[in-house]
Parts: C-alpha cells; structure tokens; sequence
DNA sequence: GTTGAGCGC
C-alpha cells in the first residue's frame, strides 16, 4: 500500500544546498509544489534538513524511491514522507 | 548534522 502525504522530509541534507537545488532534484521525480529549508528558530541557523512538497502522491512515492540516497553536494540526502507537524501543543 | 512554523516560565 502507498497512502503516504505529499509531504515529504529530507534529511542528512548537506548544509550547502538549497531549496531551489533541492527543487530541480525533486522534479525528476515529477512535480514539485513546495520546498521549505527551516532554520533554527532560536539562532536563524541551517539544521541540516528540508520540507518537500509534491503536486502529487505518485509524485512524492517517486522522490522517496529515487531521491532518497542521492548524493548531493558529497553528502548522500535521506528522503522520506513526513510526520504531522508535531506542535507540542497547538494542534487543537 | 534529521520532523518545520509562536515557545518563553
């Protein structure tokens, strides 16, 4: 089964690439809608991971089976379906 | 170097 959100998050992401690096990776696995690098709310700093969202479910399943492991600025980027936005408190 | 975004007490 694949019923995953069209969110996707990437990790191990190297601290040189950005979101629009990240964008033209992604569209080889179909369309891209958003790309989201945050930063650490408290010192503005690159974490060293990324939001992506796919136009399509099709599309986001084709980035995780293609894009996950891909070697990008020499360190290999980890592509999965994200979590819900664990707010500690704020989703109600 | 891994789950965002307001978040501290």
């Amino acid at each position: 089964m694949s019923n995953d959100k069209l969110k996707l998050f990437v990790g191990n992401l190297s601290f040189n690439v950005s979101e629009q690096r990240l964008q033209e990776i992604f569209e080889q696995a179909g369309e891209v809608t958003s790309v989201a690098i945050p930063l650490d709310r408290s010192t503005g700093r690159k974490r060293g991971f990324a939001f992506v969202e796919m136009g399509t479910q099709v599309a986001a399943e084709e980035a995780v089976k293609i894009l996950n492991g891909t070697e990008v600025d020499g360190r290999q980027i980890a592509v999965n379906p994200s979590q819900p936005q664990t707010r500690s408190r704020g989703s109600w």
